[in-house]
RNA sequence: GGGUCGGUGCCCGAGUGGUUAAUGGGGGCGGACUGUAAAUCCGCUGGCUCUGCCUACGUUGGUUCAAAUCCAACCCGGCCCA
């Protein structure tokens, strides 16, 4: 399912370990050491979601077989912000914020976990090096900096789908912009990376960080480039700037819920790029293989007794029983401490944070959004003396959203 | 550096002195409907324990009873020229 890149045709191809992946695996094993395979993350949210974990699937993989993961994280490159795929020059994102998202990225990969129940194996020695990019980017002094600025051209940039697209519609496109791909290619030559994981719309990069490791004195990289998950909106790719994701770190009923609702136009796509299930063994009906798709990735997550749970309650939800059922066990609690009573219901909502705003909360009410205990509430001015008149309660915003009120 | 056009709410985009928290789309949130979703229809889409008060049209000052609308300076962007 995964595009090599380059792909190795031609006459002696077969054998150069620069042009065949099979030739520089053999080259590798004869020398006795294993393959070092780069994966960058740039740490601009703070949640892997789905549409990543294809690749650290692979690269998980790789570990597997006896190879060292070289874990890039983007923390420099972040505050550039890759423009592949943008429409606009990203918002700079502080030194700070990068630090607090690096760390939950690597939590979410299984940092401290055993590596059965985690995503990347952080325990066998030798598997795994996590490296910040800041480490060497930071000391780039300015002739070197121009160095790297001229091993590429201002048509070969342009050439790049994202940046003419820009270019042609007249929005603005920073000089710095242009320095990210360059950048992340010097990564490959600092970590002397084998082979380079991304999604097809990386190729770009990875091919300018085999120009450089060239330049440098290296031998090329490898780009394994895996495809770009769809989003639940089943049109754009899944990235969180677009909200259209999955996190890895949502509850199963959540993680159920939002993909038993994704287009059917992806549902077979999920199903190819994130289960091992065979497609032809499958039922036909559209809404059968879409829960069976829910059911299956969120049991490769949270494991099988989770998952059918959260199928249980999802099922439970739409039909408007969740109020006493099971799946109240699931739902967040909500502390009355923070509340001052005597407290109206618009005041309420927000409180308890199920509205930003308490003004938001008082159109939710008037727009008969907001049921207390399943009966619907209609005046946002209605007053509740104390805790112990709500306590215990189940407070719902819409179809989908319950906080069980507890006292203190 | 010169010329020119422009910067409006999450986004796009009307509005060129006075019922303007600011038309209209998109997106989002709620309601109805459905096999979930989509599509469709309806409501909402600055904040505040709210029948009132506060903050808003790049920034800062100014003119006026009154400014998103007029003036000045500055900041930022597009295009053309250098």
């Amino acid at each position: 399912m995964a595009d090599l890149f380059p792909i190795g045709t031609g006459a002696d191809a077969s054998s150069d370990p620069d042009q065949q992946l099979s030739a520089r695996l053999d080259q590798a094993k004869r020398a006795g050491r294993p393959l070092r395979i780069k994966l960058g993350i740039d740490p601009t949210g703070s949640d892997i979601h789905l549409g990543h974990s294809l690749l650290f699937r692979k690269l998980r993989a790789f570990q597997d077989a006896g190879h060292t993961a070289v874990l890039i994280i983007g923390d420099f490159t972040a505050r550039i912000g890759d423009p592949t795929g943008k429409s606009a020059t990203r918002v700079q994102l502080s030194a700070a914020q990068v630090d607090v998202n690096a760390e939950t990225y690597l939590v979410q990969l299984g940092m401290g976990q055993a590596p059965a129940h985690s995503l990347l194996d952080f325990e066998t020695p030798g598997r795994l090096e996590v490296r910040r990019n800041s480490e060497w980017l930071t000391a780039l002094d300015l002739p070197q900096v121009i160095e790297l600025l001229s091993i590429s051209t201002v048509s070969q940039m342009l050439a790049k789908e994202d940046f003419s697209n820009r270019y042609g519609s007249g929005a603005p496109i920073s000089l710095h912009e242009f320095l990210y791909p360059l950048l992340q290619g010097y990564d490959s030559v600092h970590v002397q990376a084998d082979l380079e994981l991304g999604g097809t719309d990386q190729k770009f990069n990875v091919a300018i960080g085999r120009d450089l490791q060239r330049h440098f004195g290296q031998r090329p990289q490898f780009g394994m480039l895996l495809p770009i998950l769809p989003g639940l909106d089943g049109v754009q790719k899944m990235s969180k700037s677009l909200g259209n994701t999955v996190g890895l770190a949502e509850d199963p009923l959540s993680m159920y819920s939002k993909l038993e609702k994704v287009s059917d136009s992806v549902v077979d796509d999920y199903l190819i790029l994130l289960t091992d299930l065979d497609l032809a063994s499958l039922p036909h009906n559209p809404r059968e293989r879409q829960k069976l798709m829910a059911l299956e990735v969120t049991r490769a997550r949270h494991g099988a007794a989770a998952a059918d749970a959260a199928q249980l309650d999802a099922a439970k939800l739409v039909s408007g029983v969740a109020g006493s059922s099971a799946a109240a066990a699931e739902v967040l609690e909500a502390s009355l401490a923070a509340v001052n009573f005597p407290a109206r219901a618009f005041y309420l909502l927000s409180a308890v944070g199920l509205c930003a705003s308490s003004s938001e909360a008082r159109r939710q009410i008037q727009g008969g959004g907001v049921k207390l205990d399943g009966e619907k509430l209609t005046d946002p001015n209605q007053e509740f003396a104390g805790p112990e008149a709500l306590a215990g309660k189940v407070l719902q915003l819409g179809k989908k959203t319950f906080r069980r009120l507890v006292a203190g």
